[in-house]
DNA sequence: CAAATATTATGCGAATTGGTATATATATAT
DNA sequence: ATATATATATACCAATTCGCATAATATTTG
């Protein structure tokens, strides 16, 4: 029988991805050292290194995961809820609550660190672009479905208006970072939705 | 009489900063080494240290400096013009010829920038909620005075449209650096203006 | 010209950085 | 038990980093 050989792995992945991501997060991604990584993920380096390969491919490797937790929460919100406006609500609401958490409120991981290290690190440049243009393509097809449904009136140019409803989660990202108050970005996010799909 | 004594200053100092600022848009905060900038600046470490202070102390000249430059081109493509689509759409493609510049576009030094160091740096957070904050006052009184002249309806919560407009600038920063085409950017603001000011 | 002053240049040093070579520990399979 | 496979821990390395102490240079003033 092949169980798994060898002394057993001391560190969960999953686990060991997610602290890394969180001094990412905070730090960004030429902000934080291999020691911080170590000191986070409960990791010597050598085993980090083993294990996930150089920063550049642990930083991916929580770009990745965070993303992904992002999406699951954001279809969770959205994709349940039949009425667009509701479904926005919601999702803005969830992706606040993730961006303004604590008395020093973290952005959004992607939106407020990868930008910064994208020029230099063409890899993160492209995991960018993508989840910005996965995204873009989510929400178009929201909308399209809530005009289907005569939710809101036709639109002349729906990829626009699913970038203009990205662009707003931009902001919130930079936003929050920024020190601004999470009332006042509900606020906005909520004048927002009515400002580009109009009343119900 | 005392005209300046000892050796004349073989730098300027804008454009010793300015030079300074394009190795931090490049490469972020964290990003740059003092010797990176030694090479950029034409100065040497001590010199720069002695003239501006430390990294941070650099870096938020060049923030400054660039703010300054950005609204400077913003009020002069605004400013003059006096109905507002029309000067917004120069607005945004002032920016847009800023952000998208050469094969390597590097979208806005403060978006792009100072939210990955604006956790670990207080002073970088206060000034990037500085940023946010007057231009969205600055683009408030344009919304305002569009109002007054009938140039558009009324709007509900004329701070919060304000907040919109920003919202697209801040996309448009991150998007350019995350390498979307400046046509396709373009494209995307034209929409944004006609989908949250309407037809005129 | 000499003294004073402001700037630039050289070079050092302690600390940190990313990465790795080597040794050690802990499990399974035979 | 012994060999094998996998993971962890120690210790080291070359390079870079920030910052400064010191020396050299250029200009004005007296």
């Amino acid at each position: 029988m092949s169980g798994q050989r060898g002394r057993p792995r001391q560190y969960d992945a999953q686990t060991a991805v997610d602290a890394a991501g969180k001094v990412f997060w905070t730090k960004g991604f030429s902000g934080t050292s291999l020691d911080d990584l170590s000191v986070a993920m409960g990791m010597n380096r050598p085993s980090i290194y083993r294990a996930f390969g150089d920063k550049e491919a642990i930083y991916r490797l929580a770009l990745a995961q965070f993303t992904s937790q992002m999406e699951e929460g954001f279809t969770r919100a959205v994709l349940h809820e039949v009425d667009i406006r509701k479904g926005l609500r919601k999702f803005y609401r969830a992706a606040l609550e993730v961006y303004s958490v604590g008395e020093s409120p973290l952005g959004c991981m992607v939106m407020c660190t990868a930008p910064s290290a994208s020029v230099v690190n063409p890899n993160v440049q492209a995991d960018l672009l993508k989840v910005i243009t996965q995204l873009d393509a989510h929400i178009l097809g929201c909308v399209e479905r809530a005009v289907e449904q005569g939710q809101i009136s036709e639109v002349s140019d729906a990829k626009s208006l699913s970038k203009l409803i990205q662009a707003v989660l931009h902001s919130l990202a930079i936003r929050a970072r920024a020190g601004e108050s999470k009332a006042s970005l509900r606020r906005f996010s909520d004048a927002a939705i009515l400002t580009f799909l109009g009343e119900a």
